[in-house]
DNA sequence: TATCACATACCCATAAATAGCGAGGGTGTG
DNA sequence: CACACCCTCGCTATTTATGGGTATGTGATA
């Protein structure tokens, strides 16, 4: 049976968009198809913005490559509202509801119309399980009625798109990528999830009513299931791979 | 103008859902209108239900009292499938998508289908800023083509109300109190993440140039920010909350 | 201009985690 | 009926982490 696909139940634009999708396999093809979506949906650019709060973001953009090059350069993605707002939101925003009050913010603003951003954006934020984040954009130039229309028009498609667009993504991402598939006993669990709440091992023992000796076993094969070196490790990836809960 | 509401584009259904919806303002009335999606998409149960790192979740069920009761005080939401998969997942899923093989879910799954649970199910994951997770579930009793076709049908609103109702249950927890929201210096998650990969403080030094004792200043900052008891919590916290990627 | 957050550096005593050895009983599957 | 995996308990020695201090310079911000 499998993951229920949304084909089936979208309308024209929204399905042409899953079966472009459903085609790409590399990153390059996802270029193409970002590319496509300014046909689409009739608006100037589409982003694609895949980030993790802290290293350089991965993204596919429509943009000039000098804007583009400049905002990687400059490392804009640090000041730009759109993106900052994406990790305290989780719903859609206009981006005329963001906060451009501050001076680098103003500044890039300038500078983002210059290098051929519309005035006008709206970003749709996807969340995946470990905290990776990805921002589905589009950007226009218009009125404020014109645009308000049409995300009042597209805002359910865009949130059924930019999810879909987010699980292509991470599959061609993890393609090759042998990802952990662990299952950790319950004692397991309970051991390393004691732990990541800060208990020391005498407590989480305590807490369990085991001896810490036998606790210690537990966090051991815990962390030879894991490949984990040693207990933080064996928690983060825990943590990271939602077998424990914080 | 704020954040974009959905209630301009959805159709019939949907509509209802928003407009009921909107008007709660306890939790209280969010059970009410929980209760009230039996009728609105005529199945047999809905649930809400939010796990964050807390420990405990909070759900709001429709079904019996015995079953409810059963299921927190056996703390099921440790065996159960369909919550623990959530945390792998960000896409909607079929219940029967998932895997049933290990023991104590076999068992569950007698007992929830002898507590009045329905033999289908889906359940529809929403990530919020902090790694906080809800799900929103329906279930029913049906075959198989008669609940996949619900299901297509259905999918995109579920998804929309999905966020809709996360972003109300938020909007009621956070009632007058202002969540911290925590960022990370550049070094500190440098920090943590060097750390979460399994390397000692001194390797974590080593490697960011700095003196061993630096690095502690930046590990307890990192803790106090995150409210966390230890260097394991602190990670795990910040791993949760997807400011740092192992 | 004063303050605050950040990055940097050091000492010392104690608490905690790890590595290296052990052991036995239970349960479920091929 | 093995075999694998889970749960339970023990010791010793060494390495690491933590918490208590103190201090300087820088850059941004209010």
């Amino acid at each position: 049976m499998g993951e229920i696909t949304l084909r089936n139940f979208v309308q024209t634009k929204l399905q042409i968009f899953c079966d472009r999708l459903a085609s790409c396999n590399t990153f390059e093809d996802l270029h193409d198809f970002i590319e496509g979506l300014r046909g689409l949906f009739e608006v100037e650019h589409a982003v694609y913005h895949a980030a993790n709060r802290k290293g350089e973001p991965f993204a596919i953009v429509t943009y000039s490559n000098d804007w583009a090059n400049y905002y990687e350069k400059e490392k804009l993605y640090r000041v730009d509202p759109v993106v900052l707002n994406a990790f305290q939101r989780f719903h859609p925003y206009d981006w005329k509801s963001l906060s451009w009050d501050s001076k680098p913010a103003r500044l890039m603003l300038v500078d983002a119309i210059d290098g051929g951003v519309g005035n006008q954006g709206i970003s749709i934020p996807v969340r995946g399980p470990n905290g990776e984040l990805s921002l589905f954009s589009l950007s226009h130039t218009a009125s404020d009625e014109y645009w308000l229309r049409f995300c009042e028009d597209h805002m359910q498609m865009l949130l059924l798109g930019a999810h879909y667009l987010h699980q292509k993504a991470r599959s061609i991402e993890h393609q090759g990528v042998n990802r952990l598939y662990t299952t950790l006993s319950p004692r397991e669990v309970d051991a390393l999830t004691y732990l990541g709440t800060g208990r020391s091992r005498s407590q989480v023992a305590e807490h369990l009513n085991i001896s810490e000796h036998t606790l210690r076993v537990y966090i051991e094969s815990a962390r030879f299931k894991l490949g984990a070196l040693n207990t933080v490790n064996a928690v983060a990836r825990a943590v990271s791979n939602g077998l424990i809960n914080i």
